[in-house]
DNA sequence: TAGTGAACCTAA
DNA sequence: TCAGTTAGGTTCACTA
């Protein structure tokens, strides 16, 4: 039968064909841009593939006939057949878990660990590859006495001990330790000499069974002849993966290498089996930075709400799901699909799929997921919208086929809640699906965690960052458009292309999918950890593996709050206008090279006797003594950053260049949250003898810095001017130095960076960053200037610090106007314009002349026209606002649309 | 009406 | 079972 109905011939012919399908109605006179947009991919996929019904708009009335086989494009390509006894197998690996299985070779009755990778290849064939023989352990102190002829014995009461902490024993686990070793390990937390002591290595069947192993030692473990002793754990806390990761040498993902003859093809398409000793992990170094042809699918669901009603996944149905497919490195998506409830005109550069039933169009979408096989899934909201409301949707319709849509046979997705908490993200409610062996990357999580934006909303985010929209549809009439016709459809089906079109363009723009992976490789983590976890694990994983080079282990500590400790200086500022430039220095990179100038780290603290002394009268051995992990870390960090940047200029491909900065940026900050680890006083291993050292050297630094210029750049000095400290904050400080031009400016400022940074240790290094000409200083950390770095002669921007300008908790029409003050007063050096424009704008809102339903007027605005207003002016207008501040419901940062520009003074 | 503390957001 | 740091400005509700 032929389902299929090709609307034939170049774009023009299509899209005129679907113009006179369209009945009336004044959204249906012309196809959107976004529409044309897809018409084009159209048109250049049926030059460069003169291929029949694939490219094509089709529409397909599916009704129960759907299969996987429906368009060729959706499978990966076929995978070349493998001989494991003549064929190495290289593949980019993406994300790993593990899982428990019984009846491995030697473990026939118990459960043992297997680590499973997945990963794609460069000819983007998928690989799943079963890892067998790593266990997980952890370390505790050898009480004095213990000898090899003790491990027996130690073992078998540790066993007995731990299954009888168990409180259910549901698995029917007779054997919980594997194993118990001697080795020779030394304590990462403070400075004793190098002295490496006796460690028992305890390896434990199960991961799970870690946490009540190390409870029953810490809470007084007794066996054989020796007394009953708490042992303090090391490594326990480690999560099982970065326990594998750490130990193999695999960073997030890294390329892996099976060579020949060490693994076995055991299922399906690239499904392999390997010990853990056999593959080889390779860095990601030269050739190996390159990125697999990853597939990544993204999407975005419609649901028919009723009227003025959040669609609720046990009534409300899902009528559309739209899908979008892109290779990465490519810029198109290869597939373009909408399955739609109902019929639905053709859509130029889409493929259709009509469905009568909607447990069939969500059972048949899972499928086309499975054949599309992504590597990662994106789309806007999808982890606490899309996937929860599709699973509870599956589940009242009941379509068992649905929830399958892991890589894993068998295993169904699930929902289930997560509580998160952390002070930098306060709390977090989330929803988290299980989808083994791809990687959710929600776009709307990734922009909350690395972006500081007014509003979240999709549209908002595409304006701002593509200065795109979404397609005009109201919530309110989804429905309606649904339960109209098929042009309705239609016109519902390209919006909802249009909001799975968007993350993808987002995540290409924004370079997400580079920048994490490099994150995922300079830290070690996998790709999953960066957006489901906190910052704390990064520098964990970095710690493990450096310390594992010298046999240090990393000991357990409990959480315990206490005091804060002291940060950083912010000098006093002298406030007011400058109309000279401003020099500014700053300490490039202070803490982490203040941590490695002298040598602060876990490894190197002493906690009695003498040696270096820091400002707070912490003491750590010098380098030459004992070089500390940290700044080891932090050295790595900082010359891989350095050696990135170097390649960068030198690279012309525009994608590896990505790649690179994508490297150079994850690496800095890398090397920045160090630093923050060891003040996290609730936290895997807080030190504050270290952060609080770091601090205090910083003090003293720019307190010295301070010193230093204002006494050498002086009249008796034979320079212009006594040059004056007017403001500095932490790594910085902001000099007159009495010059009348930006050139003299940069000049002095070049030369009194490096003659201060001499005063320093290396690596500590100050460096002139820019001029501020004309400078505002209204208090500490508020100000605004204009801003000279490249070139003397022209300003690159006005800079705003901390100005309402910037800040998200006033309304736009507050920034807008103190931005153009601002603007007046730096740029057009025009004070009485400044006080023009607030008069204006004020009058207007005085005068009803302005919206106010949606601002919320502040304090800020009666002081900004006091402040920019002038004499006679300043009491009239400050009086007259005064009485008009009020406050309309302030909705928080989230779903908070603002009127996309503010009502300009009329 | 001045002082205080919480909430919020930003600088670094 | 998980969470990077401190300094500091502004607004606003509350209190004596």
């Amino acid at each position: 039968m032929d389902h299929k109905r090709r609307n034939g011939g170049p774009y023009k012919g299509g899209a005129s064909q679907a113009k006179r399908g369209k009945t009336t109605g004044e959204w249906e006179d012309s196809p959107s841009q976004f529409e044309e947009e897809l018409s084009m991919f159209d048109e250049a996929e049926m030059e460069a593939e003169e291929m029949e019904g694939q490219a094509g708009h089709d529409v397909i009335p599916v009704g129960d006939l759907f299969s996987a086989d429906l368009n060729p494009r959706w499978r990966r390509p076929i995978a070349p057949s493998l001989d494991p006894l003549s064929d190495t197998l290289v593949f980019q690996q993406i994300d790993l878990d593990y899982y428990l299985v019984a009846g491995m070779p030697g473990q026939l009755q118990e459960k043992v660990p297997i680590i499973r990778m997945f990963g794609v290849t460069d000819s983007g064939n998928s690989v799943c590859c079963h890892i067998h023989g790593f266990a997980p352990y952890f370390y505790v102190p050898a009480p004095s006495g213990f000898t090899s002829d003790d491990l027996g014995e130690f073992k078998r009461e540790l066993n007995s001990v731990v299954l009888k902490d168990m409180r259910s024993n549901k698995d029917n686990i007779s054997v919980t330790v594997l194993a118990v070793d001697i080795t020779r390990k030394e304590s990462m937390y403070g400075y004793h000499g190098k002295r490496s002591l006796d460690f028992l290595r305890i390896t434990m069947a199960m991961p799970r069974l870690i946490a009540p192993a190390k409870r029953v030692l810490e809470q007084g473990f007794k066996f054989g002849h020796f007394p009953i002793n708490g042992y303090q754990s090391y490594e326990a806390n480690i999560d099982f993966e970065i326990r594998f990761m750490v130990d193999s040498d695999v960073v997030g993902c890294c390329w892996i290498e099976l060579p020949k003859n060490k693994y076995r093809v055991s299922l399906c398409q690239y499904e392999v089996d390997v010990g853990w000793t056999d593959f080889i992990s390779h860095p990601a170094e030269g050739d190996w930075q390159r990125i697999a042809p990853l597939r990544v699918l993204s999407f975005d669901i419609e649901c028919a709400g009723r009227k003025g009603i959040f669609p609720e996944a046990d009534k409300d149905p899902v009528i559309q799901i739209a899908s979008m497919v892109q290779r990465q490195g490519e810029t198109e998506p290869f597939i373009r699909t909408v399955f739609t409830l109902q019929s639905c005109a053709s859509i130029v550069g889409s493929q259709i799929l009509c469905f009568t039933q909607e447990k069939q169009l969500l059972q048949s979408w899972a499928e086309f997921l499975r054949t599309v096989d992504p590597d990662i899934i994106t789309g806007y909201n999808i982890q606490n919208f899309d996937f929860p409301y599709l699973l509870n949707r599956a589940t009242v319709l009941k379509a068992n086929l649905f929830s399958h849509l892991g890589r894993v046979r068998n295993m169904k997705s699930v929902l289930r809640d997560q509580n998160f908490q952390s002070k930098q993200m306060g709390r977090r409610e989330n929803k988290i699906t299980n989808i083994e062996g791809r990687v959710q990357f929600d776009l709307l999580q990734v922009l909350l965690r690395d972006y500081k934006l007014r509003s979240y909303t999709l549209n908002a985010v595409s304006f701002h960052f593509l200065q795109e929209q979404k397609e005009d549809v109201q919530h309110s009439i989804i429905t309606d458009l649904q339960n109209g016709n098929e042009q309705t459809r239609r016109r519902l089906a390209v919006y909802c292309l249009k909001d799975a079109y968007l993350p993808l363009r987002l995540l290409q723009k924004l370079m997400c999918v580079i920048n994490y992976m490099e994150m995922a490789r300079v830290t070690g983590v996998p790709l999953t950890y960066l957006l489901s976890r906190g910052q704390q694990i990064k520098v964990v994983s970095q710690l493990l593996r450096q310390a594992m080079k010298q046999d240090l282990v990393m000991p357990v500590v409990k959480p315990e709050g206490g005091e804060d400790y002291t940060g950083a200086t912010v000098i006093e500022p002298e406030k007011g206008y400058y109309s000279v430039p401003i020099a500014t220095l700053d300490f490039s990179s202070l803490y982490p090279s203040i941590m490695m100038a002298h040598n602060l780290c876990y490894t190197t603290l002493l906690q009695k006797e003498d040696f270096i002394k820091t400002p707070t009268g912490d003491t750590f051995v010098k380098s030459s003594v004992r070089k500390g992990l940290l700044p080891e870390i932090l050295e790595n960090l900082l010359s891989a950053r350095k050696r990135a940047k170097t390649e960068l200029k030198k690279e012309t491909d525009p994608f590896k260049r990505q790649v690179l900065d994508g490297r150079q940026l994850a690496l800095k900050i890398s090397a920045n949250s160090v630093y923050g680890f060891t003040g996290a006083q609730v936290g895997k291993l807080p030190c504050l003898e270290i952060s609080q050292s770091v601090t205090g050297f910083g003090r003293q630094m720019i307190e010295q810095t301070k010193q230093l210029v204002e006494s050498k750049y002086t009249i008796s000095n034979g320079y212009q001017a006594d040059a004056k400290v007017i403001y500095g904050d932490t790594d910085s400080v902001m000099v007159k130095l009495g010059v009348a031009t930006v050139r003299e400016a940069m000049d002095i400022g070049t030369k009194a960076a490096e003659w201060i940074s001499s005063h320093f240790t290396p690596p500590i290094k100050l460096e002139f960053e820019k001029v501020y000409y004309p400078y505002l200083l209204i208090n500490k950390k508020r100000y605004a200037g204009l801003y000279f770095s490249a070139s003397a002669d022209m300003h690159e921007k006005m800079d705003c610090k901390g100005i309402e300008t910037v800040r998200r908790d006033n309304c736009p029409l507050v920034a807008n106007l103190i931005n153009t003050c601002l603007q007046r007063i730096l740029i057009d050096r025009d004070p009485q314009g400044a006080v023009a424009h607030a008069k204006e704008v004020i009058s207007d809102l005085l005068c009803n002349r302005i919206d106010i339903s949606q601002l919320v007027i502040t304090k800020e605005l009666t002081r900004t026209a006091q402040e920019y207003a002038g004499k006679q002016a300043h009491v009239e207008l400050a009086e007259r606002t005064r009485s008009l501040c009020w406050r309309t419901p302030f909705p928080s940062t989230h779903n908070t649309t603002w009127s996309s520009s503010c009502p300009s003074p009329c």
